[in-house]
DNA sequence: CTTAAAGCCGTACCTGACTACGGAAGCAAG
DNA sequence: CTTGCTTCCGTAGTCAGGTACGGCTTTAAG
């Protein structure tokens, strides 16, 4: 296998800006260019590269992305789960909060819903409440 | 009530820039200025801060706020209410989006524990893995 | 050999929601 | 009246994660 930039970037469907920018980012190495020319790439690099795409899935910052392969070797379980064990909080506590606003929002329309007519909206009689 | 800027902020705990901000995003009115000076707000100001707050929090953008905001009487429910379906479609998705996230990395960790010193991490191998 | 597509580079720009800066002017307490 | 905290203003910077630009060189196809 020997990729272009731009094959690559097709292969792995992200942007060829976006190569150069994780290439900056110390995402991806800078791969070899024989005889003063263009970057080649080999089937390594876009195993990285889905690498990296599989990770963004998972809610992985670039920067924990980095964190991640530095251990790509896969000897080193322990960091990488610890890694992991942080992720999977922060998203189970985004997930509590967006139910609680799904809850909420969910009520005040049902009471908008339920309204018909009336002078006041109460979707927005609650935004506007002084209550906290 | 007679507030300035200062005390308007603190009162709803929003910095002083975010309510010259949201002044210049006209989510708040400029506000009156006895004799070539500074403003004054009154509890009408504070109120609608509290709304923005309030519908942040609810997961609205800012440029959201400002439709709801022209709602503001109250006589528009239906429209609200499609503001509001809007939005509670998004979090739903999200919700759904998050809990697949959730699981996988779930999966993934359990593995990591099961696996105790073998070779390879499964969390790391399941990134490197050619399958989309 | 020519030409058009693809690659190269540094730098600037984008979104959203602020936050910071710096110097001038206002305002309240003592 | 002075001191010192607030407020004033416009502009610029922050964060993440890219995306766009423009002018140049390389490369592949015909």
């Amino acid at each position: 296998m020997n990729l272009t930039i731009g094959t690559l970037a097709a292969a792995t469907g992200v942007h060829v800006e976006t190569v150069r920018y994780y290439q900056r980012r110390g995402l991806l190495r800078e791969p070899p260019r024989p005889l003063g020319g263009i970057r080649r790439y080999d089937e390594h690099d876009a195993r990285r590269l889905n690498f990296i795409q599989k990770a963004k899935h998972m809610g992985f910052s670039l920067d924990e992305i980095s964190s991640l392969l530095r251990l790509e070797d896969g000897s080193h379980c322990q960091e990488a789960r610890e890694l992991g064990e942080r992720k999977l909080g922060l998203v189970r506590e985004r997930i509590a909060q967006l139910r609680k606003v799904e809850r909420a929002l969910q009520g005040l329309l049902a009471a908008c819903r339920a309204n018909a007519g009336s002078v006041s909206c109460p979707l927005i009689s609650a935004l506007l409440d002084e209550q906290p």
